[in-house]
DNA sequence: TCCTTGTTCAACCTTGCGGTTGAAAGAACG
DNA sequence: CGTTCTTTCAACCGCAAGGTTGAACAAGGA
């Protein structure tokens, strides 16, 4: 699970797989029509969407000769959970922090009542 | 700005430094404390730092010899709205597929096969 | 001033990643 | 069968990333 959200954060920092992504978003494609775009060599994409179908970020199935390339948009919520975690977490903080200081100014005369850590 | 994403996404990839930002999101800390859990040398906890600092995930201010390290929670909004963009267009595209793939059921013109899931 | 604490710089090593080229494998079709 | 189209495997190259150690810098406190 933390080995899932490694493969996905690190395919999703090349800017080419993130743009493969972008593009297959909109429609599914095969390797030459992803390639297209891009100035690198097919082997280099056939790469790419390796790192992406290990990442679960993309699926493939067979069909004639052709592989098309097919995005799976689950995994994207293991990463929103994660992230969302952690900010609404931080934002909590703050707001806390706000009230210490909030009460700090009214009540100079109350030292600690809610203790966390 | 597409900068920014590989920064933050490549800062991510790594699973010391997402374990920092989770700890951050609980508390600043400085460095001799962030490394303490991690059986590595302080001066790599120095280098995940700036990378940290540098995607604009953390800031640092001087206190004392401290630098406490402070997790900055609105990058994260960036990543969101790269992942749901594409998460909420994908799943577009799964709605006008079930319209078409209704109608055809409907419409039921080719008895054909589609024996698969 | 010297010493201590906390953090970073510099040099180096090893591994992994993105890129290349060349050859091979899978599947349709003459 | 052999050809053609599409995709992948294998070997290699250059470079950046994460790790190490040793020295340096910054800022109190004795």
């Amino acid at each position: 699970m933390d080995d899932q959200l490694n493969r996905v954060f690190s395919a999703l920092a090349d800017p080419i797989r993130r743009d493969m992504v972008a593009r297959l978003a909109v429609a599914d494609a095969g390797v030459n029509e992803l390639a297209e775009p891009y100035d690198v060599s097919l082997q280099a994409v056939s790469k790419h969407l390796k790192v992406l179908e290990e990442a679960g970020l993309v699926s493939r199935t067979r069909q004639a000769q052709r592989r098309p390339v097919h995005l799976e948009a689950e995994v994207f919520d293991l990463m929103t959970k994660w992230i969302e975690r952690y900010r609404r977490q931080a934002e909590e903080r703050y707001r806390r922090l706000d009230d210490v200081l909030a009460e700090m100014d009214a009540d100079q005369t109350r030292p600690d009542e809610r203790g966390a850590s």
